[in-house]
DNA sequence: TAGCTAACGTACTAGTTCGTACATTAGTGA
DNA sequence: TCACTAATGTACGAACTAGTACGTTAGCTA
């Protein structure tokens, strides 16, 4: 979890009421239970019983349950933006860039399922609430940005040879790393393995490289 | 849809009561509305409405709503797997056959959304209506076993260099069409390229085939 | 330290939703 | 054609659930 908990800093003692606590810690419990449930299962009544403040307090806060599960939203995509932003792959080379950048991606999902499933049940409701979203609509992606630069300089010294922009590499990786972890459990039910089993990581991490690289750069008949 | 309505055919005059159609009609109707909302958000009342019976029939027949779920996934994967037995890519090579099978997922996936929003809510769910059918628990999928004899005959002939078994190489393929349809919408909102877009659509069908192909072929540095 | 307001709690309601008790009839087999 | 049963319709209830009216208090500021 993304808990913004402070536990009360020694000497400092935890005052009664602090609307910022109170507020991260409706969000932190309302990311699991909507996580949990999906929209419409989630439940207003579990979500406030379990935080130390009571239902009035989402209400007061966020207005809303549709309101509410924006605001996860909102958090939960800005936690992302943060880890891409810390991506630092500009003294490597092309290949190694692109590897370290699919290797990053790849962890980063599979240390958030939360996210995963938030995302999976924004979909089932056509992504409205990122519609909705003042926040979410404009702000890209730096992720995008690195892959843009990664692939402007492969494809310049010919290294790369495929013919796909920066979102549709994104879209490969992405799709590849995302599924492992939102079909995870029908996966497993089907064909009895679990991708997300620790022992198969290795693989699949090194797998989704390979594939990225061979992709990209690929012996192409000239069109 | 996978409509199994049959129009009264000619000179056979419709029947008042037909338990047949009647389940059918139910389950056609069901898995719209549980592929529209979700399975907390779909209204028992909704699909009752929406057929010519009434909501006395889906828990005659079905006996809940958590029943009618199940089967409507049963049904759902039924049809997949009609379809993939379909498949004969026997006697084409290697390269060309896991292209074809890369293409036809490809197409069985744009032509199913339905199907893959329930897949989507079934993870929601952990699994749990696979794992308490019957039916979808013990079937293995048809497209295994193709995948497993054009990789056997591509690696025995050296074509194929990458370590890989049928599984893998179908989570990879499947990962890619399953995120295009299922994560659509945020996908758009996010990045505004629609993925489904029919101008696009050659593209990225030629670019899993691309990246199968690739990644199967690559060179690889002996390990 | 007085008072003001943001922060909070309790108790309730209106509307919804799954599920069922009970009554009825179409169609079939003897 | 008669009786029997699978198939069907109506009407209702119990439980749940999002949201709110109203009252209270911690803690800051003048």
């Amino acid at each position: 979890m993304t808990s913004v908990e402070e536990p009360a800093r020694p000497g400092e003692r935890e005052r009664i009421r602090d609307a910022a606590r109170t507020q991260a810690e409706i969000l932190d419990v309302a990311t699991q239970e909507f996580a949990r449930a999906g929209y419409d299962g989630a439940r207003v009544d579990e979500i406030a019983a379990r935080t130390r403040t009571t239902k009035r307090m989402i209400y007061y806060y966020f207005g809303g349950k549709e309101q509410l599960f924006t605001t996860v939203l909102e958090r939960a995509y800005g936690v992302i933006r943060e880890a891409e932003q810390q991506l630092d792959v500009d003294h490597l080379d092309p290949v190694a860039a692109i590897r370290r950048l699919a290797e990053v991606t790849f962890d980063h999902h599979e240390q958030h399922p939360d996210f995963i499933r938030l995302v999976s049940i924004e979909n089932i409701h056509g992504a409205q609430h990122i519609a909705a979203s003042e926040k979410l609509g404009k702000i890209g992606s730096p992720a995008l940005d690195v892959i843009r630069r990664i692939l402007t300089s492969g494809q310049e010294s010919g290294l790369f040879t495929a013919d796909v922009d920066a979102v549709d590499l994104h879209a490969m990786i992405s799709s590849y790393c995302f599924f492992r972890v939102s079909n995870r459990h029908t996966f497993g039910a089907l064909f009895g393995r679990d991708l997300l089993d620790p022992a198969q990581r290795a693989h699949y991490r090194a797998m989704l490289g390979d594939m990225v690289i061979a992709y990209l750069t690929a012996e192409r008949t000239a069109d």
